[in-house]
DNA sequence: GGGTGAATCTTGTCGCTGGCAAGTTTCCCC
DNA sequence: GGGGAAACTTGCCAGCGACAAGATTCACCC
């Protein structure tokens, strides 16, 4: 199963996508090329569709791996509502290829099964959240739009951190950043 | 100037430029291509490169109009930051294509004079919805930090939306559901 | 230990794209 | 009406995604 050398390459699908997410990181996923990749794993061009069919694949696959990281940043970060929206924001900046790959459903199949599944993981763990709010707050006859709100105010938040639109004064913190905002929907703490 | 007969098309710019918005909301930023464009306009494969250098220049100045329509659609949405707020949701879906865009910054060239210049214009009419609240609020010492977190939720709401993420529940109305979920945000209205 | 089917990877090809170069036609303005 | 600039053309090249057909290796079972 290990070792790269031979006829068979070992880990093709898994190179594949580690490289993959290095380069969106570098370059944006428009910049993303089967082709290029298959240089940079040492194996011809059509090697890649063997795993994925085509790019969309390879992206559907980055996606849902994405789902998965996310869901477990979340349930790592403890119950708090304020927690877990800090932990979005931080799961956006570290893992900005598959963050910035998840939310662009052109660019791959949204309705594989593999994605749908994770995908519910994902948002199973960010509800959980608003079921840690206090049941005395104005809002509690609505909890999905509480979940709702909690989910945009973070997710814009990291999207415009991660377009480069933010003015520089917010500083090189995400995670400070993200909670003295977020700290501004209901009275979390 | 009028007319698209003869050797010159005659206003092939403003023609590229539109059909581009099409084809954008149609199938997204990635499916666009110069040659396509050139096709629908009755052109050389060639012509577009002679108005904006490439396709990124293509895609610079569509970004800039959309800043410049966004400021546009701000200023026309009343002083209320709620309601600008709105404003912000209604342009995302209506110009669903110039706002994929602008907050691409791969796909087109951030530095540019024109650009720069409406974005600006367009940061300027979102500060001023904060400067609406009232006085007395309990964050009123750090009027940036609220005027990120109204970008923030406004902004992660229209994304989402677009993206198709949100679950079908919400409904078909993104202005009733983005002044829902804005309200959450100090004690507007 | 040998054979067989499946998985993995290769080579070759096609149409499409973006970008560049060089040439042609038309417009504008003096 | 003439000259220079602007607008558009044809022709070309390398890179890309996708497909087809073939080569190599693996896994498994007798």
């Amino acid at each position: 199963m290990t070792g790269t050398r031979g006829y068979h390459h070992g880990d093709l699908r898994r190179t594949l996508l580690t490289t993959a997410v290095q380069v969106i990181e570098e370059s944006g996923p428009a910049a993303l090329s089967l082709r290029d990749l298959a240089r940079r794993a040492g194996v011809s061009h059509a090697a890649p569709a063997h795993h994925f069919g085509d790019k969309a694949g390879l992206l559907t696959a980055l996606a849902a791996d994405g789902f998965d990281l996310l869901a477990k940043a979340l349930h790592g970060a403890g119950d708090a509502l304020l927690d877990r929206g800090v932990a979005y924001v931080d799961f956006a900046v570290r893992h900005r290829a598959h963050f910035e790959v998840m939310f662009r459903a052109d660019l791959y199949r949204p309705d594989a099964e593999e994605l749908v599944a994770a995908r519910q993981r994902a948002g199973a763990a960010l509800n959980l959240g608003v079921a840690a709010l206090p049941e005395d707050r104005p809002t509690a006859e609505d909890p999905q739009g509480d979940a709702l709100a909690a989910w945009s105010i973070m997710h814009g938040f990291a999207t415009l951190w991660l377009s480069g639109a933010l003015p520089a004064r917010i500083g090189d913190d995400p995670r400070a950043a993200a909670r003295a905002i977020a700290g501004r929907l209901f009275r979390m703490e």
